[in-house]
DNA sequence: TTATTAATACTCAGATCGAGTAGAACGGAG
DNA sequence: CTCCGTTCTACTCGATCTGAGTATTAATAA
């Protein structure tokens, strides 16, 4: 058998709000918005995309960018389909929280990538031991592990969400791998979403972590004027990770990616921050702009 | 109509001899391989992609990754079809270029892209007055135009191969635009491909300048042992830029990307240089290991 | 021997980065 | 009205990194 095979888009939109990363799902907080591609209906993959988000999600998305295309044949029980997963952001501002669409905390389904508040506990709880007993006498096993999960003095690379979930669900430690294998799951960390969505919300945060320190991606996220806190608050929220506050500032201002508008912020408790946008022309000037995180501790 | 569509696997099979990035293509080089997805002798999408490779330039790839997927209405004269480009990285030396495949100098899909001796005559030549042209008075276009070439003042940023062929495309000066949309090209630059085969070839590319600053791929287009100047070249080749040769050695041997070996290579004309070898260590050391190029970090 | 060529080694100033400290402007408590 | 906690904002300082240039070494060719 070859050649025609169901092709079905899904979308991972994302929005901070709260200090936290949050992925829209359906009601039911499992499943991503997902639909068929329609051949006479949508000339492009992107906007076939925004035309489902629109009608599962009610919202209109700015940014949107292809993320990956899953087909393995182990991903679907009914039948073999391609799903092509883009990644959208939106203003949390702006999205509708109706009875339409639910939005889920990133750090419920990936507890183990928040480090804002230092290592989370459920590392040495529940993963450290299981990663262990995975690695016996392995060399090669030995380098995965120390690399994903930065064991061994190896240092922890935000960007490897991707990497920790799939070596999470090869190891048994996530709900999914029992749906998928039949066989029982060691573990159920993290909240379980439906088929592999929650494999495509990793693809997601991962590539989203990378591109924060080389495109300016966090103003997506951010209403049109911010202060640099609430710029910050975000920053760390995606990335997971919390930054020197002055040099974060002399990052943002000096590097020319934002420009003050004058306007003061009223604030509850302190000093009035004063507002900032977002300065365009820095993609003329500088090749790569963003926010060149630290590499955590 | 919905559903059920043909899907499809590229490979953008890239190494590099010669000093110069190449591309495999069928023996007409101008088909990147490419064949069907087999869903029953396919259980994943890389291992068909590795099968395909196989059977139509019979060679074994090493790193493989997933690059994009093109599904737009437009791109297919007969009939829609979704095709999942692949990347993938090839020894020189392991490459045969027999009966059953070509090597393309990726420098003639896009002589606008190699700049290790200055700028290329071309964009002055053939490409700015088009540009200015189709800019206009658009403000919007014109930021795109600054950006994508590096006009203005704005610098080159030599990861954006992609953008850079998409507005040629767009503005209608390579081959495909005509067969395309049937209008006549305005002009012809660069050797011409199948369908999107080209776009492909540039993402490719595309995708390989941005990965060589933080992952270190360069290791794949090269022996197990190689003098630094052949690491150099190699990285000047991908990256289409001239390095400092003191700073790049700095770069690798301080920054424990390579070891020496001990062994001295005999070479034509000057003093024989040390062999070294890719240190795998490094992958543990620093989160994202690379070639730190100028201008991108 | 000497010139040529390419590999390797060192130097130095400016930029950047991580970390810490100090002052400024608000609201609220006494 | 003053003190205090809070948050925004402004400096400082040393270590490291980067870009650029120069010098030395070890081979070959004339």
């Amino acid at each position: 058998m070859t050649g025609n095979l169901a092709v079905r888009l899904n979308a991972v939109i994302v929005s901070v709000s709260d200090e936290r990363p949050r992925v829209m799902t359906l009601p039911d907080a499992r499943a991503l918005p997902a639909g068929d591609l329609e051949t006479d209906r949508d000339p492009t993959l992107e906007l076939a995309l925004r035309r489902l988000v629109q009608e599962q999600a009610g919202i209109q998305v700015g940014y949107v960018e292809q993320l990956y295309t899953f087909g393995d044949q182990s991903r679907s029980p009914t039948g073999r389909t391609i799903s092509i997963a883009y990644l959208a952001l939106v203003d949390a501002g702006l999205a509708p929280a109706g009875g339409e669409a639910a939005w889920v905390d990133c750090y419920d389904l990936f507890p183990w990538e928040d480090w804002r508040d230092g290592r989370p506990r459920i590392i040495e709880e529940s993963i450290v031991d299981a990663l262990e007993e995975w690695v016996g006498d392995s060399a090669l096993r030995r380098e995965r592990v120390d690399i994903t999960f930065g064991l061994s003095g190896t240092p922890w690379d935000g960007a490897r969400v991707l990497d920790r979930y799939e070596l999470l669900y090869e190891i048994g430690l996530v709900a999914e791998k029992e749906t998928d294998s039949g066989r029982p799951a060691i573990r159920k960390l993290g909240e379980a979403m439906l088929l592999d969505h929650r494999r495509m919300v990793a693809t997601g945060l991962a590539r989203l972590r990378g591109k924060l320190s080389y495109r300016p991606v966090v103003f997506e996220l951010l209403p049109e004027t911010f202060t640099l806190s609430q710029l910050q608050r975000v920053a760390e929220a995606l990335a997971g990770v919390r930054l020197h506050k002055p040099n974060f500032r002399r990052l943002v201002e000096r590097g020319g990616l934002v420009e003050g508008t004058g306007i003061a912020e009223q604030r509850t408790g302190g000093r009035p921050a004063e507002l900032f946008r977002f300065r365009r022309e820095v993609l003329r000037e500088r090749p790569r702009p963003g926010l060149g995180l630290p590499s955590a501790r």
